[in-house]
DNA sequence: ATGAAAGCGCTAACAT
DNA sequence: ATGTTAGCGCTTTCAT
């Protein structure tokens, strides 16, 4: 009956306090604590007496049980291929508070860009049966979500769903963004503008390029191929990416950073050559992060709405899991907005120069 | 009997399929099917049918059952207070793989350097019945972890434990690895060394620089006070740190940024005022990320053993799971090591500048 | 408002 | 090797 779970150091045995204990040790049925655990009413002398005995016992639930009998494990999980870099962080920070919003804890699994792993996760996060599940989905024709759509646990995918279909999707709508961020360029005059892409095959790098080949075709300026930079979302190429434009015979005026990651790199190159911005150069990037306030001239960036992004993940979530199927399954773009500072100006007329370090 | 638990979009109804239906599905005892699934022997023949049968069915062991039973949830859970930088992302990298080892998932639990959050996360935890949690702390004189020390759950504390106890704890040894690197610099000639410190009050801010000012001491040089730049580990104070250290009418040779953040901001505002490293400047810093390659000169930095500290933690907590207590509560520090690349040079005589931008 | 008791799905001890 | 069965700790009817 007593059951012996752990070996303390000290020596001393421990046993788990169970409801029967709480039942017995305040003369009171195990349903009227369960209920009282669960707030339900009871009378105001028993919810003394059992409030005091919990405390006593130390009693705390047991999860398992519970989630047998409920089926629900008050936990959303997040899929996310890695951590870093700043945009991981932000996204988990707001995600962390909507889910505590829903009376929820966050699950963040990580799977380290292998299908392997995010296999094995989802059949987990299913086995565990966890609320919903939140993910940024891993380049496979494979289906790896379907245990989990099978076990009925509401899915959001976040922007690219690499021909997934069946699950709700959220993406934020970087054409649009990037169109205005090149847009602002144009405006102040530029026309030699240069972008280092992102990886290839990915949707948001296909986007973030289309915005801004759309914007030079509505203006009606050409599209100058050598301003087109390959960059695979990565530090180095967004380094290489300038010192690949600055040996260029004609040197752009602007530059459109595609991530946060590459922009980095790019102003590492920038300072490396000692370009001068915004009088030589131009810059704007795509992902707000700290480092766009903290860099002189701080940079004018495209800011995605990570927090509201996580909210309607969430409300999403909340919604299928009670059995609202409402426009299911739908696709929703969330707008970004600019932030304007300091690291564009306008083209100076003659700013080459010839004998950059 | 049945339990109707989602209504699914098409409108189909769904059940679960429990062990008993594969049972019966069978032609089996519930036992064989539950050996089978635990990776017991079984007839080959059997083998066969229940293999058949589970994909047929789609059956998945019910999580909570199962750990009803052996109170067991397979998860390792990581409480950190936050997800920015490198220094995270690659923590979890490693301990992802060690947890996978060990059979395990892991469960991340970002605090959001709330302490109100790491105690909810705490008694989530516990009532989940992980088997074991590493703790990254958060600064305070509560005792958070007490509910699941209680439990028995095996606890390992990352670094700083301002003044927890009980628990076993695993460390960088910082003091030693500042003093090897900074000792670089001086073997190097340089004895104007400047650092930029840590956050006031945290062990590692203290180690780092004690590390310094001991070789300083060994070495009989004397330490400037303008020398000793106030830092909080954030991107800004590294910034600000070479800004006023170049303010200064004798300026240092060489620089020892003591964390990574800090290492950005310090870069950011070397190309700004255009210091020729290691010509003007040697540098070098504390944390190996990977900015520390893609920058020209590349870093010379301590390279945190993460891998290692990662390994342990699983050890340990795998240890105690296992009722071994030897050496409870203990503590470990674990060495870092340098890697050598091309910030740091031979001080000039005469390399101030006066016309820096 | 409270109590008694049936099971949720699984594992493991025991019997065959 | 396989089958039978007693619970794990909890919630939830259904009585009282």
């Amino acid at each position: 009956m007593v059951k012996w779970i752990y070996q303390k150091p000290g020596g001393t045995k421990t046993m788990t306090v169970t409801i029967k204990d709480v039942a017995k040790e305040a003369k009171l049925a195990v349903s009227t604590i369960s209920k009282y655990m669960n707030g339900g009413k009871v009378r105001p002398k028993n919810e003394q007496i059992i409030k005091e005995v919990v405390e006593r016992l130390g009693y705390r639930p047991n999860n398992f049980a519970r989630g047998l009998r409920n089926s629900r494990s008050y936990t959303i999980a997040l899929l996310t291929p890695n951590m870093e870099g700043e945009h991981s962080a932000r996204m988990i920070s707001s995600l962390e508070d909507q889910v505590k919003k829903m009376g929820c804890f966050l699950n963040i699994c990580c799977y380290q860009d292998s299908i392997e792993h995010i296999k094995s996760y989802v059949e987990y996060l299913t086995e565990k049966n966890v609320d919903g599940i939140i993910v940024s989905p891993i380049k496979t024709t494979e289906d790896y979500l379907e245990p989990a759509r099978r076990a009925g646990i509401p899915i959001v995918i976040l922007e690219d769903t690499y021909g997934i279909e069946n699950c709700d999707v959220l993406q934020v709508d970087c054409a649009s963004a990037s169109y205005q961020i090149v847009e602002h360029l144009i405006q102040q005059g530029h026309r030699k503008i240069a972008v280092i892409k992102g990886t290839e095959g990915m949707t948001t790098s296909r986007e973030r390029l289309n915005g801004y080949l759309r914007v030079m075709e509505d203006y009606g300026y050409p599209v100058k191929e050598e301003f087109l930079i390959d960059g695979d979302y990565d530090y180095r190429s967004g380094y290489e990416g300038v010192m690949k434009l600055w040996q260029l015979g004609e040197r752009p005026t602007a530059l459109f950073v595609t991530n946060y990651h590459m922009s980095v790199g790019a102003l590492v190159a920038i300072n490396r050559l000692h370009i001068r911005v915004p009088e030589e150069l131009s810059v704007v990037v795509f992902d707000d992060m700290t480092l766009s306030t903290i860099v002189r001239p701080r940079l004018t960036a495209v800011h995605q709405p990570l927090e509201e992004l996580m909210e309607k993940a969430c409300e999403l979530i909340e919604k299928r899991m009670n059995g609202d199927f409402e426009g299911f399954p739908g696709k929703w773009r969330l707008k970004a907005r600019i932030v304007y500072r300091d690291s564009v100006g306008k083209p100076q007329t003659e700013s080459k120069r010839l004998e950059s370090a």
